[in-house]
RNA sequence: GCGCCGGUCGUAUAGCGGCUAUUACAGGAGACUGUAAAUCUCCCACCCUAUGGGUAUCGUUGGUUCGAGUCCAACCCGGCGCA
């Protein structure tokens, strides 16, 4: 079985596309937003405000899931999306981001951005850290992580991955891979790339190898269906399962090539991934070139998921390059703390400029949070620290960037990318100081 | 009127003779990109020629001391109790 993707129009004279991507739980429209639910749960939102405030689909995570409530348990549950009452498409990281968080950047104030204001951080050669205390240690095989929870250590391999993300029972799941950091130099990632290519071949292999199992299960299944109709076996977790993997090489033009061509040409059994992940810690001028580059080689006709990016810039960026899916914690996070996107950019809404600001957050925008509240009373719910503002804030958040992609989308078909972008970017001021 | 207790940043506090007056909240600003994040950082007496420098300040005024928010006295203000 094969993940069914489509590609409805191309972008003359770019790589960008747009398309349609078929899952067991529901269309995905593309290039689209992915909404990030790390523990299955969309930080302050209920399924039913995440689809209002129009995501397709949602993103957990393979290693807090399986640190808790546990892969066994969410499988239990149902799976992912029944456990979380989220219908639509669901789709979850394998941990590989979580190798660079709470390993190179643990408590480094390193983030998956590399900010130019920090070139300190780019030194030249790799300063040994490897006695920096870290959540994340990379062994041979796999990984141990050091449990943020209770301390307790687990050894995770690619292997490991792909099992828990059969039992989370996302409908995309990705590759375990090492997230590297853009001060590694190239002999690091030269090393690391050799790794998650490794860990890629393997991934597929245990993805494939359960996948077949659950054709014979799903097979049972149904036999037993035909002896006892009356109670009908869930058989949600069971549906098909499509297995990204995950392209790196840090800032590297030729490592990144290396990369596109390995992960887009290795099969076990026939067989190789369905799509693909970009992936990578950037430093923001690298990121264009290194989507551009990598694009160029992946096949045209599988989707590209560009990891864990975001900004309303990248988006225009990554869409021109070829990307066809983004997943971002900045809406719900940066809602969470009072930053909300607006098209002119962003604002602290709890600054005193908006105290008695009777305006909406945005005239123009349809979300639930704009048609009904002001900005004075969402200033008002953060500084009372009220739960609520959190929610509204969000809201607002998600519906700028899932809409700003829908409207991307849309300006393709209409043939107006060029002007779209013009228009958006000319009022959109990103921070700059 | 007498007695006791107390007056330290907007508020609440720490401080018990030793040099830079603590902490929290409130207030001001900023950060956040496959979520260790409803989190974190900075500012919050005044002045300046502002990655530094200067001057203040613990109700008021005196005193003791090398040195006082801290000890003493008087006064002012507040609370409680007794008349």
């Amino acid at each position: 079985m094969s993940l069914n993707y489509k590609i409805q129009k191309k972008l003359i004279g770019k790589l960008g596309r747009v398309g349609i991507l078929e899952t067991a739980h529901g269309v995905i429209e593309t290039p689209a937003f992915v909404i990030v639910g790390t523990k299955a749960t969309v930080k302050s939102l209920n399924p039913e405000q995440i689809k209002e405030a129009g995501a397709q689909v949602v993103l957990a995570n393979t290693y807090h899931l399986y640190l808790q409530p546990g892969d066994e348990a969410v499988k239990k549950m149902g799976g992912l999306g029944k456990m979380m009452n989220w219908k639509g498409p669901t789709m979850t990281d394998s941990g590989g981001f979580q190798v660079f968080s709470l390993g190179a950047a643990y408590k480094k104030g390193i983030s998956k951005i590399l900010h130019p204001v920090d070139p300190s951080l780019m030194i030249p050669e790799r300063f040994d850290d490897s006695d920096a205390p870290r959540l994340a240690k990379i062994g041979q095989d796999g990984v141990s992580f050091t449990s943020h929870l209770d301390g307790s250590i687990h050894y995770i391999t690619p292997e490991k991955s792909i099992q828990i993300q059969h039992n989370l029972g996302a409908d995309i799941i990705f590759a375990f891979d090492e997230c590297t950091s853009p001060t590694e130099d190239l002999k690091y990632q030269t090393e690391a790339l050799d790794r998650t290519h490794a860990w890629a071949r393997r991934s597929l292999e245990e993805h494939n190898k359960l996948e077949g199992q659950k054709k014979h299960s799903q097979v049972s299944l149904h036999l037993t269906r035909t002896n006892r109709s009356e109670n009908p076996p869930k058989v949600f977790s069971d549906s098909p399962q499509f297995l990204f993997g995950i392209v790196q090489g840090g800032r590297e033009e030729s490592l990144r090539k290396k990369s596109a061509k390995f992960i887009s040409g290795v099969e076990v059994d026939g067989k190789g991934f369905d799509g693909f992940g970009i992936g990578g810690s950037f430093a923001k001028e690298d990121m264009s070139t290194a989507v551009k580059w990598v694009n160029e080689i992946l096949p045209e006709d599988k989707p590209r998921h560009l990891l864990g990016i975001g900004e309303p810039e990248d988006l225009f960026m990554g869409i021109e390059n070829g990307v066809d899916l983004f997943d971002c914690v900045l809406p719900t996070r940066l809602g969470r703390n009072g930053t909300l996107y607006t098209k002119t950019g962003k604002i602290h809404i709890e600054n005193v400029e908006f105290r008695l600001d009777t305006n909406p957050v945005e005239f123009d925008c349809q979300c639930y949070t704009c048609k009904n509240y002001s900005r004075a009373y969402i200033s008002h719910l953060f500084r009372g620290k009220e739960m609520l503002a959190g929610t509204l804030a969000s809201i607002h958040n998600v519906y700028f960037l899932v809409n700003l992609v829908k409207q991307i989308r849309q300006s393709i078909l209409d043939d107006k990318f060029e002007e779209y972008k013009k228009e958006f970017l000319g009022k959109y001021k990103t921070y700059e100081k």
